[in-house]
DNA sequence: TTTAAATGTCTATTGATATAGACAACCATA
DNA sequence: TATGGTTGTCTATATCAATAGACATTTAAA
């Protein structure tokens, strides 16, 4: 695990740095035969630190619920994921992973009317200060939050889908009210940057973590933009996967 | 800009923080209109910091050569930039983003024989332990590196692909020789982490900034796995586009 | 029941980080 | 050339991050 030294002066904390390799350690499955991470000595040597900045960064990754130290025995792994998220024409939040989990939700964070800016006019393919139905919403898995998306769509054609979003929890059947029976994606932008305060709140991280940003835009089958979001991921969650 | 706080006792430094946030800030072309940074008495107003803090920041930002403080004057924009990078089935390195530099480039790294581990014989559909080329290479476009890669080749078909490589410097006019005219991408699955050790030195980055991890599946016309690769990309440089 | 190994807690010290204030040096321009 | 706005440098202080060491507490196994 340990192969690459750990940086110091660089404004980022050591303990947070060790917290995020021993985080990423555990997803690649590196602790899974014994289910346990190694002891704080050995972890101190390892990493060539002193054994109570190892307890800092153990400290951090208890507080985010991923393991759990019991006194006398070690420190347990509690929770490791990374969801594989697939990228196509027909990318839907909860189809995709939905093998991977129990259960996939999505929950209306919030809801509201704005008039288009020259950059989503660009996108949509209408023209500027057209009424937009904006949705920010939260997806789940296995009541984990995994991704918080903001939506627009052109008001005109989808005003009231804030509405049947919020009791279907799905974009798709909300689409098929409306009279779009199928959509396709159109492209998808992604980037990473660290997280935010908003990103922090919502997806439960801990601070300096890393979001994955997808930009996207879904049209109809008749090419016609329906929808452009903007879509937040904890990068230690989850895992684009881009079928082509 | 300042929309969102900064976050305080997190392990990352406020610095590094601000630091980050500006970088994105002039890639995101926000100080367009003057091609300068706001005076520093102006950021430490918006950020809700010293001005010695905002210092340090630039001062990092001035050590990766994107600013330059001229006394007297201001904190004048040096260099910007964020690649676009498009992922298809034709994702080839320099074609994608041939249009955005003045010139791309490949060098080679390293190179070198392994048989295949477990995971790498999945991918490539050879038997565990069966010989591989592996190549490793610097992308660069106009002199600045934006991605390092380290690519398996099945020795059988490609034994000679190192040498070819070192000369045309491309991965496509190597195949071509080797009697694979065209290829395509199968798969691409995208994660995002901290820069380790390596990609700080070979990619030119700061302690703590982030890279896009894309592993990707490229076959030939008859669906042969021909090269599986494992590319880090300053996230801070390139944006991935995926074209449906 | 003893012992080894692991986590938990405490004190002390050093260096990095951040704030605060003052003033110097420099540039553009009125 | 005088002035306002900007970056550069210095001192001082408080807090966080990291090291170091000692010892307590708990668990599992000898």
């Amino acid at each position: 695990m340990a192969g690459q030294k750990i940086q110091r002066q660089t404004g980022v904390a050591l303990w947070r740095q060790i917290a995020d390799r021993i985080r990423t350690s555990i997803n690649h499955g590196d602790f899974d035969e014994t289910g346990m991470v190694p002891p704080e000595t050995m972890l101190a040597l390892q990493f060539g630190v002193n054994r109570h900045t190892i307890r800092s960064a153990l400290a951090a990754l208890a507080q985010e619920g991923i393991v759990r130290a019991v006194q006398g025995r070690g420190t347990l792994i509690e929770r490791k994921e990374r969801l594989s998220f697939p990228i196509s024409k027909r990318t839907r939040f909860s189809q995709g992973i939905g093998d991977q989990v129990r259960e996939t939700r999505s929950v209306l964070l919030a809801t509201g009317e704005e008039a288009a800016s020259v950059e989503l006019a660009r996108q949509l393919k209408i023209r500027t200060g057209a009424p937009l139905v904006r949705l920010e919403t939260l997806g789940q898995a296995d009541h984990r939050p995994v991704s918080r998306a903001t939506s627009w769509f052109p008001a005109d054609r989808f005003g009231d889908i804030a509405e049947i979003y919020r009791i279907t929890g799905s974009i798709t059947k909300a689409f098929k009210e409306l009279g779009v029976p199928d959509y396709v994606r159109v492209v998808t932008e992604i980037t990473a940057t660290h997280a935010d305060e908003s990103d922090l709140a919502d997806l439960q991280l801990s601070p300096g973590a890393i979001v994955l940003v997808a930009q996207a835009l879904n049209a109809d089958l008749d090419n016609v933009p329906v929808q452009y979001s903007i879509s937040r991921f904890a990068a230690d969650r989850v895992r684009f996967t881009v079928e082509n």
